[in-house]
DNA sequence: CATGTTTTTATGTATATACATAATTGCATG
DNA sequence: CATGCAATTATGTATATACATAAAAACATG
């Protein structure tokens, strides 16, 4: 029963792993604490907490406190998306990058999108709306609102060459923000942008970011039909 | 310029954090090393180990071997996403779960699902269909194919009160899988399901996965139109 | 028997120390 | 001067130890 001395956290964690896939430990069980299972596989107990600690970072076991850990009972899997610059992210699948600025103003915003950002009924705000290109090809359209309040330099950006995507992130820290994805049906406008037709189904992707207390900017970025975001688990 | 006594990893992320934001340390720039981090908050070298790590795996600093830690030059934003047990979504919304199977079959799969799958183009599958509900309103449409040859006990079910979603989580186990998330226009069948028009936009979300080197389900979840996956960065 | 307090316990974290490992830098050698 | 090898260095990790903290369990008290 007892297992060869397992001197890293990472083989502690594999043998766990098993148990978990292999049912030995079933859902929702309760699992010996660390320090009988440092006594088991001939390790510190700190080695067994950093593997139980990253199991549970992934949400495959749920810790607390005197109460001891256990195989989450509804394993939750948890899905990271990188979110990259627009550029980087067409280069990396070894494509041709392009960029054309669509539209550049300075007005009122919707209000929606001044209620997401905090800012008055009146405030002015700078929109800019470009296009991201795959191989001369539509990728994606970056709708988006900056924050002219918090983040007057924006205005002394014209967003020809290089994108606000991009500038922001060089230039304008954030401290937190909310990401949400969701399905949107192409306007007459968009389609236009993306070579589409009307109506054609969009991941949509949507972005409001903050630094501390101050709204930076919110953006929507709408990619091209058949766009497909991957990841592992 | 000395920092007080920080005896809390956390406290030194934040501290780490702080700098970062207010761009005392610049995008790509080389940031002290850990003992001198150590020397400087007054803790061990540990101590900040644990919270430049911590900031790695967010994707804000790059470390390697010897060659030191910078701030992360284009800082990805990564988006964890929870993939749960959709009765759980619903409730946790505070909407009453419902379930319908729409479809039960055992059949030769699509080439593209069997492939997939990695079975034989003879090979006879499990292919339910089932409408998940919220509040008695369509909420998903759930098309799965699973892979009977490995998980045979799943023809015993007949997923009419317990959908396949779940039965599979709490029956078989997986050790990797794969996601990806695109949008989808609805069609005359899902249309139908989802109660909504032909053609609509629809968030997918297709996962495959595997347990070892076995296939064991593919399914994509069509979520009604205007569904948001929602999460903070 | 209900209720509040103390004890117990499993995880969480900080520390000093030691060694492992990746990767760069510099040195030696043809 | 190129090329390969050795020294250096920053991160990565294992260990023993100690104490902190949350929460359950046991206990006491009205």
């Amino acid at each position: 029963m007892n297992v060869q001395a397992a001197q890293t956290w990472q083989s502690v964690q594999q043998e766990v792993l098993r148990r978990i896939h292999a049912r030995e430990w079933k859902l929702g069980d309760l699992i010996p604490n660390e320090a009988e299972l440092a006594k088991e596989f001939g390790c510190a107990r700190t080695t067994v907490n950093r593997a139980l600690r990253s199991l549970a970072e992934r949400g495959l076991l749920e810790r607390r406190r005197k109460a001891g850990t256990r195989v989450a009972a509804q394993p939750v899997a948890k899905a990271t998306l990188n979110i990259a610059v627009i550029r980087h992210e067409v280069e990396d699948r070894g494509a041709r990058y392009g960029y054309q600025l669509a539209l550049r103003e300075v007005r009122v915003a919707p209000t929606h999108i001044g209620a997401a950002l905090g800012v008055g009924v009146r405030d002015r705000l700078l929109h800019v709306m470009a296009l991201h290109l795959s191989n001369d090809a539509p990728y994606a359209l970056e709708d988006r609102w900056i924050n002219t309040i918090h983040v007057p330099d924006a205005l002394g950006q014209d967003f020809r060459s290089i994108s606000a995507n991009e500038w922001l992130l060089q230039n304008v820290p954030y401290t937190r923000g909310e990401i949400s994805f969701s399905a949107e049906p192409a306007s007459v406008e968009n389609a236009k942008h993306l070579n589409c037709p009307e109506s054609s189904a969009l991941l949509a992707v949507n972005r409001l970011t903050w630094d501390h207390d101050q709204s930076v900017t919110a953006v929507q970025v709408l990619f091209a039909p058949g766009h497909q975001m991957r990841t592992q688990i």
